[in-house]
DNA sequence: AGATGTGTATGATCCTGATCATATATCTTG
DNA sequence: CAAGATATATGATCAGGATCATACACATCT
Protein backbone atom coordinates (compact mmCIF):
# COMPACT_ATOMS: atom_id res chain seq x y z
CA UNK A 1 0.00 0.00 0.00
CA UNK A 2 2.23 2.86 -0.80
CA UNK A 3 0.04 5.28 -1.58
CA UNK A 4 -0.19 5.68 2.67
CA UNK A 5 3.96 7.37 1.76
CA UNK A 6 4.07 10.85 1.82
CA UNK A 7 6.67 11.05 -0.80
CA UNK A 8 3.96 8.87 -3.45
CA UNK A 9 1.06 11.05 -2.27
CA UNK A 10 1.02 12.63 -5.09
CA UNK A 11 0.86 9.64 -7.91
CA UNK A 12 -1.94 8.99 -10.12
CA UNK A 13 -3.15 5.10 -9.10
CA UNK A 14 -1.78 4.28 -12.18
CA UNK A 15 1.22 5.33 -11.10
CA UNK A 16 0.49 3.99 -7.86
CA UNK A 17 -0.48 0.40 -8.66
CA UNK A 18 2.68 0.17 -10.94
CA UNK A 19 4.89 1.11 -8.44
CA UNK A 20 4.12 -1.45 -6.88
CA UNK A 21 4.57 -3.79 -9.51
CA UNK A 22 7.89 -2.98 -9.44
CA UNK A 23 8.20 -3.52 -5.19
CA UNK A 24 9.33 -6.53 -3.41
CA UNK A 25 8.12 -6.94 0.35
CA UNK A 26 10.98 -7.47 2.53
CA UNK A 27 11.04 -8.66 6.25
CA UNK A 28 13.70 -7.40 8.41
CA UNK A 29 15.14 -8.40 12.38
CA UNK A 30 15.88 -5.96 14.83
CA UNK A 31 19.82 -5.20 14.14
CA UNK A 32 20.04 -7.06 10.85
CA UNK A 33 21.45 -4.88 7.92
CA UNK A 34 19.59 -4.16 5.09
CA UNK A 35 23.37 -2.66 2.96
CA UNK A 36 26.97 -1.56 3.56
CA UNK A 37 28.90 0.61 1.61
CA UNK A 38 30.04 -1.18 -1.58
CA UNK A 39 27.35 -3.33 -1.97
CA UNK A 40 25.17 -2.90 -5.77
CA UNK A 41 22.49 -1.15 -5.27
CA UNK A 42 19.04 -2.74 -5.69
CA UNK A 43 17.02 0.26 -4.94
CA UNK A 44 15.33 2.33 -2.59
CA UNK A 45 13.21 1.60 0.26
CA UNK A 46 9.89 2.35 1.48
CA UNK A 47 9.02 1.96 5.61
CA UNK A 48 6.06 -0.01 5.94
CA UNK A 49 6.41 -0.35 9.56
CA UNK A 50 9.41 -0.45 12.25
CA UNK A 51 12.55 2.13 12.05
CA UNK A 52 16.26 2.28 9.98
CA UNK A 53 18.88 4.10 10.56
CA UNK A 54 21.61 5.25 7.79
CA UNK A 55 24.83 6.12 9.43
CA UNK A 56 28.55 5.72 8.03
CA UNK A 57 31.42 4.87 9.88
CA UNK A 58 34.36 7.15 10.05
CA UNK A 59 38.04 5.50 10.22
CA UNK A 60 38.11 5.71 13.60
CA UNK A 61 35.04 3.99 14.27
CA UNK A 62 32.88 6.72 14.81
CA UNK A 63 29.54 6.57 13.52
CA UNK A 64 27.56 9.29 12.05
CA UNK A 65 23.75 9.27 11.41
CA UNK A 66 22.72 10.63 8.71
CA UNK A 67 18.69 9.90 9.06
CA UNK A 68 17.00 7.81 11.42
CA UNK A 69 13.79 7.09 9.12
CA UNK A 70 10.77 5.75 10.72
CA UNK A 71 7.57 3.97 9.57
CA UNK A 72 6.19 5.92 6.17
CA UNK A 73 9.31 7.12 5.43
CA UNK A 74 11.79 6.34 2.77
CA UNK A 75 15.05 6.05 2.33
CA UNK A 76 18.40 5.52 0.07
CA UNK A 77 16.07 7.40 -3.07
CA UNK A 78 19.55 8.63 -4.62
CA UNK A 79 20.92 4.86 -5.10
CA UNK A 80 19.42 5.10 -8.39
CA UNK A 81 22.09 6.85 -9.98
CA UNK A 82 24.84 5.12 -8.12
CA UNK A 83 26.34 2.07 -8.58
CA UNK A 84 27.04 1.23 -4.72
CA UNK A 85 25.02 2.24 -1.75
CA UNK A 86 27.92 4.70 -0.06
CA UNK A 87 26.67 4.25 3.53
CA UNK A 88 25.10 1.45 6.66
CA UNK A 89 21.35 1.09 6.96
CA UNK A 90 20.65 -1.55 9.84
CA UNK A 91 17.18 -2.01 11.33
CA UNK A 92 16.51 0.04 14.04
CA UNK A 93 13.33 -2.66 15.09
CA UNK A 94 11.61 -5.59 13.53
CA UNK A 95 10.61 -4.12 10.21
CA UNK A 96 8.58 -4.74 7.03
CA UNK A 97 9.96 -2.64 4.01
CA UNK A 98 9.17 -2.05 0.29
CA UNK A 99 12.35 -2.41 -1.73
CA UNK A 100 11.44 0.17 -5.24
CA UNK A 101 13.93 -1.62 -7.80
CA UNK A 102 15.92 0.69 -9.03
CA UNK A 103 16.11 -0.86 -13.23
CA UNK A 104 12.24 -1.19 -13.18
CA UNK A 105 11.77 2.31 -11.50
CA UNK A 106 14.43 4.00 -13.97
CA UNK A 107 12.73 2.24 -16.45
CA UNK A 108 9.36 4.06 -15.72
CA UNK A 109 10.68 7.45 -14.93
CA UNK A 110 11.75 7.21 -19.02
CA UNK A 111 8.52 6.38 -20.14
CA UNK A 112 6.39 8.12 -18.46
CA UNK A 113 6.67 12.23 -18.20
CA UNK A 114 3.96 12.95 -15.58
CA UNK A 115 5.44 10.00 -13.34
CA UNK A 116 9.05 11.83 -14.03
CA UNK A 117 7.33 15.00 -13.36
CA UNK A 118 6.77 14.32 -9.84
CA UNK A 119 9.29 12.73 -9.14
CA UNK A 120 11.63 15.89 -10.06
CA UNK A 121 9.26 17.50 -7.35
CA UNK A 122 9.95 15.17 -4.91
CA UNK A 123 13.49 15.21 -5.13
CA UNK A 124 13.03 19.30 -4.96
CA UNK A 125 11.69 19.25 -1.74
CA UNK A 126 14.14 16.38 -0.48
CA UNK A 127 16.66 19.02 -1.17
CA UNK A 128 14.52 21.82 0.90
CA UNK A 129 14.37 19.44 3.44
CA UNK A 130 18.25 18.70 3.38
CA UNK A 131 19.08 22.29 3.26
CA UNK A 132 17.69 22.87 6.56
CA UNK A 133 18.88 20.16 8.31
CA UNK A 134 22.34 21.96 7.53
CA UNK A 135 20.60 25.23 8.89
CA UNK A 136 20.17 23.44 11.55
CA UNK A 137 23.26 21.75 12.36
CA UNK A 138 24.38 25.05 11.91
CA UNK A 139 22.29 25.81 14.98
CA UNK A 140 25.23 24.88 16.67
CA UNK A 141 23.07 24.95 20.92
CA UNK A 142 21.78 21.47 21.44
CA UNK A 143 19.01 22.83 23.09
CA UNK A 144 18.10 24.19 19.79
CA UNK A 145 19.01 21.42 17.16
CA UNK A 146 16.99 19.23 20.12
CA UNK A 147 13.64 22.35 20.16
CA UNK A 148 14.19 21.59 16.35
CA UNK A 149 13.66 18.07 15.80
CA UNK A 150 11.12 17.70 18.08
CA UNK A 151 8.94 20.44 16.18
CA UNK A 152 9.81 18.61 12.88
CA UNK A 153 8.64 15.24 14.54
CA UNK A 154 5.62 16.83 15.77
CA UNK A 155 4.53 18.06 12.26
CA UNK A 156 5.37 14.85 10.34
CA UNK A 157 3.47 12.91 12.57
CA UNK A 158 1.18 15.87 12.85
CA UNK A 159 0.68 15.74 16.69
CA UNK A 160 1.77 17.62 19.93
CA UNK A 161 2.64 14.38 21.13
CA UNK A 162 5.17 12.50 19.80
CA UNK A 163 6.71 8.99 19.17
CA UNK A 164 10.43 8.93 19.16
CA UNK A 165 11.77 6.95 16.25
CA UNK A 166 14.63 5.42 17.81
CA UNK A 167 16.20 5.64 21.46
CA UNK A 168 17.60 8.33 22.60
CA UNK A 169 21.28 7.38 22.45
CA UNK A 170 20.58 6.97 18.34
CA UNK A 171 19.04 10.69 17.84
CA UNK A 172 21.50 12.17 19.95
CA UNK A 173 24.35 11.31 17.66
CA UNK A 174 22.09 12.01 14.71
CA UNK A 175 21.61 15.60 16.33
CA UNK A 176 25.49 15.49 16.08
CA UNK A 177 25.73 15.85 20.01
CA UNK A 178 26.61 12.96 22.54
CA UNK A 179 23.75 10.56 24.52
CA UNK A 180 25.34 12.40 27.76
CA UNK A 181 24.57 16.08 26.29
CA UNK A 182 20.94 14.76 25.02
CA UNK A 183 19.77 13.46 28.45
CA UNK A 184 21.05 16.32 30.18
CA UNK A 185 19.32 18.96 27.76
CA UNK A 186 16.48 17.00 27.46
CA UNK A 187 15.87 17.42 31.13
CA UNK A 188 16.58 20.83 31.31
CA UNK A 189 13.90 21.07 28.99
CA UNK A 190 11.58 19.35 30.94
CA UNK A 191 12.44 21.01 34.03
CA UNK A 192 11.92 24.57 32.28
CA UNK A 193 8.53 23.17 31.15
CA UNK A 194 8.54 22.85 27.15
CA UNK A 195 8.21 19.32 27.30
CA UNK A 196 7.63 16.06 29.15
CA UNK A 197 9.59 12.68 28.01
CA UNK A 198 7.86 9.66 29.05
CA UNK A 199 9.61 6.40 27.68
CA UNK A 200 9.36 6.72 23.56
CA UNK A 201 6.68 9.75 23.80
CA UNK A 202 7.60 13.57 24.15
CA UNK A 203 4.76 15.62 24.68
CA UNK A 204 5.22 18.88 23.86
CA UNK A 205 4.05 21.44 26.41
CA UNK A 206 4.51 24.72 25.34
CA UNK A 207 5.37 24.64 21.71
CA UNK A 208 5.21 28.60 21.54
CA UNK A 209 8.73 28.61 23.65
CA UNK A 210 10.20 26.01 21.44
CA UNK A 211 9.58 27.59 18.66
CA UNK A 212 11.45 30.75 19.95
CA UNK A 213 14.30 28.60 20.84
CA UNK A 214 15.14 27.70 17.52
CA UNK A 215 16.50 30.78 16.34
CA UNK B 1 27.39 29.65 -23.13
CA UNK B 2 25.37 27.23 -21.12
CA UNK B 3 27.29 24.15 -21.58
CA UNK B 4 30.31 24.91 -19.48
CA UNK B 5 28.49 24.68 -16.47
CA UNK B 6 29.03 21.20 -15.25
CA UNK B 7 25.01 20.98 -14.40
CA UNK B 8 24.77 21.45 -17.83
CA UNK B 9 26.97 19.04 -18.98
CA UNK B 10 24.84 16.15 -19.63
CA UNK B 11 21.97 17.85 -21.74
CA UNK B 12 22.01 17.93 -25.58
CA UNK B 13 22.84 20.71 -27.85
CA UNK B 14 19.09 21.23 -28.39
CA UNK B 15 18.61 20.91 -24.83
CA UNK B 16 21.35 23.22 -24.22
CA UNK B 17 20.03 26.12 -27.36
CA UNK B 18 16.60 25.64 -26.03
CA UNK B 19 17.63 26.25 -22.11
CA UNK B 20 19.42 29.31 -23.30
CA UNK B 21 16.32 30.50 -25.12
CA UNK B 22 14.65 30.93 -21.59
CA UNK B 23 17.60 32.37 -20.09
CA UNK B 24 18.57 35.68 -19.21
CA UNK B 25 21.89 37.39 -18.88
CA UNK B 26 22.33 39.20 -15.56
CA UNK B 27 25.24 41.58 -14.42
CA UNK B 28 25.32 42.64 -10.89
CA UNK B 29 27.33 44.87 -8.75
CA UNK B 30 29.34 43.58 -5.99
CA UNK B 31 27.28 43.66 -2.71
CA UNK B 32 23.74 43.80 -4.26
CA UNK B 33 21.05 41.54 -3.53
CA UNK B 34 19.47 39.12 -6.45
CA UNK B 35 16.96 38.13 -3.99
CA UNK B 36 15.71 37.72 -0.31
CA UNK B 37 13.28 35.55 2.05
CA UNK B 38 9.52 36.18 0.69
CA UNK B 39 10.10 37.53 -2.95
CA UNK B 40 8.82 35.68 -5.69
CA UNK B 41 10.60 33.21 -7.60
CA UNK B 42 11.62 34.09 -11.05
CA UNK B 43 13.69 30.87 -11.79
CA UNK B 44 17.16 30.00 -11.03
CA UNK B 45 20.61 31.22 -11.37
CA UNK B 46 23.73 30.27 -13.00
CA UNK B 47 27.00 32.05 -12.44
CA UNK B 48 29.18 33.21 -15.38
CA UNK B 49 31.88 34.51 -13.71
CA UNK B 50 31.79 36.59 -9.79
CA UNK B 51 30.87 34.47 -6.82
CA UNK B 52 27.17 34.98 -4.70
CA UNK B 53 26.97 34.09 -1.18
CA UNK B 54 23.33 31.94 -0.10
CA UNK B 55 22.60 32.86 3.25
CA UNK B 56 19.84 33.05 5.82
CA UNK B 57 19.26 34.72 9.03
CA UNK B 58 18.57 33.74 12.68
CA UNK B 59 16.37 36.43 14.62
CA UNK B 60 18.95 37.38 16.85
CA UNK B 61 20.60 38.77 13.37
CA UNK B 62 22.74 35.68 13.17
CA UNK B 63 23.59 34.58 9.75
CA UNK B 64 23.65 31.23 8.62
CA UNK B 65 25.66 30.58 4.83
CA UNK B 66 24.00 27.95 2.98
CA UNK B 67 26.51 28.21 0.60
CA UNK B 68 29.02 29.89 -1.76
CA UNK B 69 28.45 29.89 -5.39
CA UNK B 70 31.22 30.63 -7.62
CA UNK B 71 32.14 30.70 -11.21
CA UNK B 72 30.23 27.53 -13.21
CA UNK B 73 28.26 27.02 -10.09
CA UNK B 74 24.65 27.48 -9.76
CA UNK B 75 21.85 28.09 -7.18
CA UNK B 76 18.47 28.41 -5.86
CA UNK B 77 17.73 25.24 -8.09
CA UNK B 78 14.74 24.24 -5.83
CA UNK B 79 13.17 27.63 -6.16
CA UNK B 80 11.21 25.89 -9.44
CA UNK B 81 9.07 24.60 -6.73
CA UNK B 82 8.32 26.89 -4.32
CA UNK B 83 6.43 30.47 -4.80
CA UNK B 84 9.00 32.71 -2.96
CA UNK B 85 12.57 32.30 -1.95
CA UNK B 86 13.49 31.39 1.32
CA UNK B 87 17.02 32.64 1.73
CA UNK B 88 19.14 35.77 0.44
CA UNK B 89 21.29 35.45 -1.95
CA UNK B 90 24.07 38.47 -2.31
CA UNK B 91 26.98 38.85 -5.06
CA UNK B 92 30.12 39.20 -3.34
CA UNK B 93 31.47 40.69 -6.26
CA UNK B 94 30.81 41.87 -9.04
CA UNK B 95 29.38 39.35 -11.09
CA UNK B 96 27.63 37.97 -14.28
CA UNK B 97 24.87 35.74 -14.27
CA UNK B 98 22.10 33.61 -16.34
CA UNK B 99 18.41 33.37 -14.83
CA UNK B 100 16.97 30.12 -16.15
CA UNK B 101 13.37 31.80 -15.93
CA UNK B 102 11.21 29.45 -14.25
CA UNK B 103 8.10 28.93 -16.22
CA UNK B 104 10.42 28.62 -19.22
CA UNK B 105 11.92 25.57 -17.84
CA UNK B 106 9.07 23.86 -15.63
CA UNK B 107 7.87 23.50 -19.24
CA UNK B 108 10.89 22.32 -20.88
CA UNK B 109 10.88 19.85 -18.11
CA UNK B 110 7.17 19.12 -19.09
CA UNK B 111 6.89 18.69 -22.43
CA UNK B 112 10.92 17.14 -22.86
CA UNK B 113 11.15 13.27 -21.00
CA UNK B 114 14.72 13.00 -21.92
CA UNK B 115 15.66 16.81 -20.17
CA UNK B 116 13.82 15.44 -17.19
CA UNK B 117 15.36 11.97 -17.05
CA UNK B 118 18.52 14.24 -16.84
CA UNK B 119 17.05 16.82 -14.62
CA UNK B 120 16.23 13.87 -11.87
CA UNK B 121 19.74 12.77 -12.35
CA UNK B 122 21.40 16.05 -11.70
CA UNK B 123 18.90 16.62 -8.72
CA UNK B 124 19.51 13.04 -7.77
CA UNK B 125 23.51 13.90 -7.06
CA UNK B 126 22.92 17.40 -5.19
CA UNK B 127 21.07 15.08 -2.82
CA UNK B 128 24.26 13.17 -2.21
CA UNK B 129 26.22 16.16 -2.24
CA UNK B 130 23.59 17.83 0.59
CA UNK B 131 23.96 14.29 2.70
CA UNK B 132 27.94 14.99 1.89
CA UNK B 133 27.57 18.15 3.50
CA UNK B 134 25.46 17.12 6.75
CA UNK B 135 28.47 14.73 7.20
CA UNK B 136 31.01 16.95 7.25
CA UNK B 137 29.20 19.17 9.40
CA UNK B 138 28.85 16.51 11.91
CA UNK B 139 32.44 15.81 11.67
CA UNK B 140 32.65 18.65 14.56
CA UNK B 141 36.97 19.53 14.37
CA UNK B 142 37.51 23.20 12.45
CA UNK B 143 40.20 21.14 11.26
CA UNK B 144 38.44 18.48 9.81
CA UNK B 145 36.21 20.88 8.27
CA UNK B 146 38.93 22.91 6.73
CA UNK B 147 40.23 20.10 5.20
CA UNK B 148 36.96 18.49 3.52
CA UNK B 149 36.30 21.79 2.18
CA UNK B 150 39.67 22.62 0.64
CA UNK B 151 39.87 19.12 -0.71
CA UNK B 152 36.22 19.64 -1.65
CA UNK B 153 37.22 23.10 -3.61
CA UNK B 154 40.48 21.47 -4.90
CA UNK B 155 38.51 18.51 -6.70
CA UNK B 156 35.91 20.84 -8.18
CA UNK B 157 38.79 23.13 -9.53
CA UNK B 158 40.25 20.37 -10.76
CA UNK B 159 43.81 21.50 -9.01
CA UNK B 160 46.29 21.07 -6.35
CA UNK B 161 46.76 25.15 -6.40
CA UNK B 162 43.13 26.48 -5.05
CA UNK B 163 41.20 29.78 -5.63
CA UNK B 164 38.68 30.74 -2.88
CA UNK B 165 35.59 31.52 -4.21
CA UNK B 166 35.04 34.51 -1.49
CA UNK B 167 37.10 35.67 1.75
CA UNK B 168 38.04 33.52 4.71
CA UNK B 169 35.80 35.38 6.35
CA UNK B 170 32.67 34.14 4.73
CA UNK B 171 33.70 30.81 4.19
CA UNK B 172 34.49 30.59 8.10
CA UNK B 173 30.80 31.21 8.57
CA UNK B 174 30.02 28.94 6.10
CA UNK B 175 32.07 25.94 7.73
CA UNK B 176 30.29 27.18 10.66
CA UNK B 177 32.95 28.47 12.95
CA UNK B 178 33.74 31.78 14.10
CA UNK B 179 36.38 33.57 11.57
CA UNK B 180 39.00 33.68 14.39
CA UNK B 181 39.03 29.60 14.45
CA UNK B 182 39.34 30.03 10.88
CA UNK B 183 42.56 32.03 10.89
CA UNK B 184 44.05 30.20 13.54
CA UNK B 185 43.53 26.67 12.19
CA UNK B 186 44.42 27.48 8.75
CA UNK B 187 47.64 28.70 10.10
CA UNK B 188 48.45 25.59 11.95
CA UNK B 189 47.41 23.53 8.66
CA UNK B 190 50.24 25.74 7.27
CA UNK B 191 52.55 25.06 10.34
CA UNK B 192 52.10 21.17 9.35
CA UNK B 193 52.86 21.99 6.17
CA UNK B 194 49.72 20.70 4.89
CA UNK B 195 48.97 23.53 2.70
CA UNK B 196 49.89 27.47 2.21
CA UNK B 197 47.91 30.27 2.21
CA UNK B 198 48.41 32.40 0.10
CA UNK B 199 46.09 35.47 -0.20
CA UNK B 200 43.28 34.11 -2.44
CA UNK B 201 45.01 31.20 -2.99
CA UNK B 202 45.49 27.92 -1.55
CA UNK B 203 47.96 24.98 -2.43
CA UNK B 204 47.76 21.42 -1.71
CA UNK B 205 51.17 20.87 -0.23
CA UNK B 206 50.51 17.03 1.13
CA UNK B 207 47.00 16.07 -0.06
CA UNK B 208 47.64 12.59 1.38
CA UNK B 209 47.67 13.78 4.97
CA UNK B 210 45.01 16.42 4.15
CA UNK B 211 42.40 13.64 3.58
CA UNK B 212 43.71 11.53 6.35
CA UNK B 213 42.65 13.82 8.48
CA UNK B 214 38.76 14.69 7.58
CA UNK B 215 38.59 11.21 9.03
C1' DA C 1 15.31 -16.85 36.98
C1' DG C 2 19.83 -15.40 36.33
C1' DA C 3 23.22 -13.37 33.38
C1' DT C 4 24.71 -10.28 30.05
C1' DG C 5 24.26 -6.36 27.40
C1' DT C 6 22.39 -1.96 26.24
C1' DG C 7 19.89 2.20 27.20
C1' DT C 8 19.11 5.85 30.56
C1' DA C 9 20.88 9.00 33.85
C1' DT C 10 24.03 12.02 36.41
C1' DG C 11 28.44 13.64 38.45
C1' DA C 12 33.48 15.42 37.86
C1' DT C 13 36.91 17.10 34.98
C1' DC C 14 39.06 18.79 30.87
C1' DC C 15 39.62 21.00 26.48
C1' DT C 16 38.26 23.17 22.43
C1' DG C 17 36.36 26.75 20.22
C1' DA C 18 33.53 31.13 21.16
C1' DT C 19 33.93 35.61 22.79
C1' DC C 20 36.17 39.88 23.76
C1' DA C 21 39.94 42.85 22.80
C1' DT C 22 43.32 44.94 19.96
C1' DA C 23 46.41 45.71 16.05
C1' DT C 24 47.71 45.66 11.29
C1' DA C 25 46.77 45.06 6.37
C1' DT C 26 43.96 45.71 2.53
C1' DC C 27 40.16 47.40 0.00
C1' DT C 28 36.85 50.97 -1.20
C1' DT C 29 35.29 55.47 -1.91
C1' DG C 30 34.97 60.40 -1.90
C1' DC D 1 45.56 60.41 -1.76
C1' DA D 2 43.32 60.45 2.52
C1' DA D 3 39.89 58.38 5.30
C1' DG D 4 36.89 55.01 6.57
C1' DA D 5 35.44 50.43 6.34
C1' DT D 6 36.36 45.71 6.22
C1' DA D 7 39.39 41.69 6.23
C1' DT D 8 43.24 39.48 8.39
C1' DA D 9 45.65 38.19 12.42
C1' DT D 10 46.67 37.03 17.22
C1' DG D 11 46.32 37.20 22.30
C1' DA D 12 43.50 36.42 26.78
C1' DT D 13 39.62 34.63 28.93
C1' DC D 14 35.50 31.90 29.45
C1' DA D 15 31.93 28.53 28.92
C1' DG D 16 29.69 24.72 26.94
C1' DG D 17 29.92 20.33 25.60
C1' DA D 18 33.03 16.12 25.29
C1' DT D 19 35.07 12.71 27.86
C1' DC D 20 35.56 9.62 31.67
C1' DA D 21 33.39 7.34 35.40
C1' DT D 22 29.71 5.18 37.77
C1' DA D 23 25.08 3.44 38.69
C1' DC D 24 20.60 1.78 37.79
C1' DA D 25 16.73 0.29 34.78
C1' DC D 26 15.27 -2.75 31.11
C1' DA D 27 15.47 -5.90 27.59
C1' DT D 28 16.98 -10.10 25.60
C1' DC D 29 18.67 -14.74 25.79
C1' DT D 30 19.97 -19.16 27.64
Amino acid sequence: MLKLFPLFKDLSEDHLTRLEGVSRQIFVKKGSMLFAPGDPTQGFFAIHNGAVRIYRVSSEGKEIILEIAGALNTFAEASLFSDVYHCYAEALKDSTLYLIQKDAFLEMLQKDIRFNATWVHILSLEIIHLRQRIEELSLKSPRARIASYLLLLSEIQNNLSIKLPAHRKSIATLLGMTHETFYRTAKSLEDDGLVLFDRQRVEIVNRLLLEAMIE
